[in-house]
RNA sequence: GCGGGGGUAGCCAAGCUUGGCCAACGGCGCAGGACUUAAGAUUCUGUCCUUAGUGGUUCAAGGGUUCGAAUCCCUUCCCCCGCACCA
């Protein structure tokens, strides 16, 4: 796209943004207040991110059209630890970010001031308002701009979590969390901002199994605690440390490691002194759950810095089990070592637990010969127990040696075995990490236990059943998403809410050392937007934006004078933003991708039925899928990862928009492709040239005059059909590939009358001030209009404007051509003449009577051949007549009740043709005749006179 | 595993809810014609096979329902996404 285009761009967004048409203020009109889900402000976004923004701008556009007033106010989310992991990239001189800052045409003289985490943030913010967001043309107010460290905001968020307090919906409970040694809680993620490695690592849950030996119990940490009933031995590794640890009445036997990351989940642990391995060997304990006696053996494998350091050991189904137990079976010199007995070992065998499909039920057996596994540490066990664990989990189910448990899946039985033994005391809980992690101060990373977490209780049941009874009434996007949501609402449960750490957020109203997290504070926020404004314009300061003040202007609850008094904002402004509220809200619709679909998206709801009464909760979701690069993301070798700004000044902001409001459903992923983005360059330029090209005309009216403005007219009529379901690749394929067909026909017709034109500006051009606005208004303006299209209203369709008639004739002429191209080709004759024939009068009358016959759904063969046969003008014509019968009613049967309307728009063909002769022999360089069949006198060499039918011609070409 | 989506002509991609002008919108690509000194742009025509406008075989595969199915039902094969504390 040239230079040109984004000037003309910019020329119009500035025309628009100083008459402020994007501010939203309330007045008498109807409201519309459309969001998308705010953006993370993690850095630069790409030209993927713009769909969805686009769906909405070219929605509220569209909503204008309407007479709706609209509000589309945008803001971004900060929460969480993005800009602070930037910013400390930035610090540190991570060449790998400065470069992509500097690509993204960071100014140099910014990279200083971006290590500071809230500079990081106002800097994006200020991208994504000026180079995409107003880059782009969107209409949206400015002024309420609003982001979640914004003080005012965070003030918002804090009255929200009051009033889910005060509905009993923030519970406590304990939770294990990620923590620092001696710093405390860390985020582990994969940008490593609080940590120097181990950002992949998550949080595994053990069930610790207690093996009763004399006065102690062994702990033996397991994932998969569903396969006690395996057991046959117990694991020690005679090398490793174990500590004896008294907790409660119990001692407790685990690794020395294990016992360090236990002292941050469990109270009151007592070391009482230290065990060697191997002084554990050749003991008797007493399995849970089974209550089998069985023996500790020594195995290598078992490592004392994972779980307990003590492993049961389940050879039918843990590869590792199996190896080391048959190759200690085998060694007879370290069995008598440790003083054991041999002919003991040696009768172990695996104990068949699990059925899976398509394996054998000592699937550890089976693995490990597959895989030709011999020794113990062998480094493909790994991949094996993986094989193994997964396959089982999925696919498994519990045979008859699991007792009371046979029948049930791997995946139930595991959660029920485990609580059983819990609840008998026969096991506990730990947590650990997957891999080790360690803090930025080089301390160690532990999973603590956090006595006093709060959570949202999304699982209460009255929230649920409202939010789905309200989840009924609404626009969801697409359908099949609506019927879903009910299950993520059913399966939402308590959700810890709150942080301790390095995070940007709010702090917790109950607890200031908690920060809340990032789902949890964005879930009421679009109601904020129409209070943003007066904290932005500074009429309102964040301090006096307490409790009282929104439960007055939200809720109307309190007493505007005494709220005036404490708060110290007038009584009239109090009123004033009161009105606002409750004229924009419910919020409209609320658009954002699809990785909203189970946890944004529910939330938003269910804190909206949670809070805000009936009459202000939410009235539509729209859920986007992505653009991605080819082979699934966007990147820079593949297409799509330039910068939002240079793919505006290549392929110019409304080929863009029409780009992603056309390419496809927005239910559906969209690969980039620059070619397919050219070609809606292209396509923009061509409607443009068309369009100036019509308006250049000044001919005489002609018969195609009232077809085009029928057919525009209907285009406007089927576009407000479209829109009732934001059918935004409908309307785009109507009016710019459509309509832009109509466009050409008609100039090629000969149309070319001045006053038909201006009434398909009319009628068009609006109707492109969604997708294309920049283009909508130079067209607009180049065609004299005064004002801007973008303030325009919805054309009114005229009595009469739309004639399905003329519609059909015109159709009738394009079905004419083809069939006469079709003969050409076939033929191949270069034609000298032409000659159109319509049918015969007494051919109408038939289809006349097959029309009666079918609207009162008698229409078969022998009817109609009965019926019309009886007439003597079409008796007269014998076999043909009752051929020609017997195939009509035949088509017609076939017909859909409209496809027969359709048939029944009768108009008259000999004159209709008569009039597009000239048209035809310009088309055809030939001269082109036209008769009724029948008539006498006429050259038919072959009768083709014969095969005309109502609505279809025959053709005779010489 | 649970939940969801999908397989349409060379490619991308509509249609499927409410079965019937559906051989299947549209775009891209390709081929040919026109315009042009030429190129580009534009425009017209064609693009499953066959053919004086007909007929045949198609919408992952195989069955079924129906006068009639890309559309509804069943079975099979293949692909994709989500499964949470991450926005």
């Amino acid at each position: 796209m040239s230079v040109r285009s984004s000037e003309m761009e910019a020329k119009w967004q500035e025309r628009w943004y100083s008459a402020r048409i994007n501010e939203a203020e309330r007045d008498e009109r109807p409201k519309f207040m459309v969001i998308f889900a705010y953006p993370g402000v993690t850095g630069y976004l790409h030209v993927g991110h713009m769909r969805g923004y686009t769906y909405v701008d070219a929605i509220a556009r569209y909503k204008r059209l309407e007479g709706y007033n609209v509000m589309f106010p945008v803001g971004t989310h900060a929460t969480g630890n993005g800009a602070i992991s930037l910013a400390a990239r930035v610090s540190r001189g991570d060449r790998d970010t400065i470069e992509y800052l500097c690509g993204n045409s960071c100014p140099l003289d910014m990279l200083e001031r971006l290590k500071d985490p809230i500079k990081v943030v106002e800097f994006f913010n200020d991208v994504y308002v000026n180079q995409y967001w107003k880059r782009f043309g969107f209409l949206s107010d400015w002024r309420r701009f609003t982001s979640t460290v914004n003080p005012d905001y965070q003030m918002f968020i804090r009255w929200q979590f009051r009033k889910l307090m005060e509905r009993g919906l923030l519970i406590q409970k304990p939770y294990f969390a990620p923590a620092c040694v001696s710093h405390g809680p860390v985020a582990i993620d994969a940008s490593e901002t609080d940590i120097q490695c181990g950002g992949c690592a998550e949080t595994v849950e053990y069930t610790m199994l207690k093996f009763r030996c004399e006065d102690m119990y062994l702990m033996a940490a397991t994932l998969r605690p569903e396969t006690v009933f395996g057991q046959t031995n117990f694991w020690v590794n005679p090398q490793a440390d174990y500590v004896k640890v008294r907790i409660g009445e119990e001692v407790w036997v685990v690794s020395d490691a294990a016992y360090e990351k236990l002292t941050y989940q469990k109270d009151g642990l007592e070391k009482l002194g230290s065990v060697k391995g191997d002084e554990l060997i050749g003991l008797r304990c007493i399995a849970p759950m089974v209550h089998r006696e069985i023996l500790t053996l020594p195995a290598d494998f078992c490592d004392p810095k994972v779980g307990t350091g003590l492993v049961t050991s389940v050879p039918s189904d843990s590869p590792d089990d199996w190896i080391s137990l048959r190759a200690l079976q085998r060694d007879e010199a370290t069995l008598r070592r440790y003083g054991l007995d041999v002919e003991e070992v040696r009768a172990i065998r695996p104990i068949p637990i699990i059925e899976m499909k398509g394996w054998s039920t000592l699937p550890a057996v089976e693995i490990t010969e597959r895989m030709g596994i011999e020794a113990p540490g062998d480094p493909r066990l790994e991949e094996a127990k993986k094989l193994v664990y997964k396959e089982g989990f999925h696919t498994g189910r519990m045979i008859e040696s699991s007792g009371e448990y046979a029948g049930l899946s791997v995946m139930e039985a595991k959660e029920r075995m485990k609580q059983v033994m819990i609840e008998a005391g026969e096991a506990d809980l730990m947590y650990d990490l997957s891999e080790e992690v360690i803090c930025r101060c080089g301390e160690k990373v532990v999973i603590k236990k956090v006595d006093d977490q709060w959570f949202i209780d999304y699982a209460n049941s009255d929230l649920t059943k409202a939010s789905r009874e309200q989840a009924k009434g609404m626009d969801i996007f697409p359908n099949d998403y609506l019927q879903n949501i009910h299950g993520v609402l059913e399966w939402f449960r308590e959700r810890a809410c709150v942080r301790q750490g390095n995070w940007i957020g709010t702090r917790f109203p109950f607890d200031e050392k908690w920060i809340i997290e990032a789902i949890s504070d964005s879930t009421l926020y679009p109601l904020y937007y129409v209070i943003s404004k007066y904290a932005n314009e500074g009429s309102v300061r964040a301090e006096q934006m307490d409790e009282r003040f929104f439960d007055l202007v939200v809720l109307d609850r309190g007493d505007y004078s005494q709220v005036s008094a404490s708060t110290g904002v007038p009584e009239e402004l109090l009123h004033h933003i009161r009105d606002d509220v409750h004229y924009w809200y419910p919020l409209d619709l609320n658009l954002g991708g699809k990785e909203h679909m189970t946890v944004h998206f529910p939330a938003f709801l269910m804190n909206h039925v949670a809070v805000l009464p009936r009459e202000m909760l939410p009235r539509g979701i729209f859920v986007n899928w992505y653009i991605v690069g080819k082979g699934g993301k966007i990147s820079k070798s593949k297409g799509g990862a330039q910068p939002i700004p240079g793919a505006a000044e290549q392929f110019g902001v409304d080929a863009l928009r029409l780009y992603y409001a056309h390419i496809a459903s927005p239910f559906a992923d969209v690969e980039w492709d620059n070619e397919a983005v050219e070609s809606y360059t292209a396509r923009v330029e061509k409607m443009e040239r068309t369009l100036l090209d019509l308006m250049a005309l000044d001919g005489p009216a002609s018969s195609v005059d009232d077809w085009l403005i029928s057919r525009m007219a209907s285009r406007v009529r089927r576009i407000r059909e479209l829109m009732a379901s934001y059918d935004l690749r409908s309307m785009a394929n109507e009016v710019y590939f459509e309509a832009f067909n109509d466009l050409r026909w008609y100039q090629r017709r000969g149309g070319c009358h001045a006053e038909t034109v201006t009434r398909v500006m009319d009628l068009l051009l609006p109707l492109m001030m969604p997708i294309t606005p920049h283009m909508a208004e130079e067209l607009w303006e180049a065609s004299g209009r005064s004002g801007m299209v973008s303030i325009t209203a919805l054309p009114q369709i005229g009595e009469g404007e739309i004639d399905l008639t003329k519609e059909r004739a015109e159709d009738y002429l394009r079905a004419l051509m083809d069939d006469a191209n079709e003969i050409l080709k076939v033929t191949g004759i270069r034609p000298t003449r032409i000659t159109l024939f319509t049918p015969a009068p007494w051919k109408y009358s038939v289809l006349e009577t097959a029309m009666e016959l079918a609207g009162r759904g008698e229409l078969k063969v022998p009817a109609l051949t009965k019926a019309v046969m009886s007439r003597e003008e079409v008796r007269c014509k014998g076999k043909e007549a009752s051929d020609f019968a017997r195939k009509l009613a035949e088509e017609m049967m076939k017909r859909s009740a409209e496809g027969l309307g359709r048939m029944g728009r009768q108009f008259d063909e000999l004159e209709f043709l008569r009039s597009c002769t000239d048209f035809l022999s310009r088309e055809y360089g030939c001269t082109v005749e036209v008769h009724q069949a029948e008539e006498p006198d006429v050259n038919d060499p072959h009768h083709k006179s014969r095969q005309a039918s109502p609505g279809r011609p025959a053709i005779l070409v010489e």
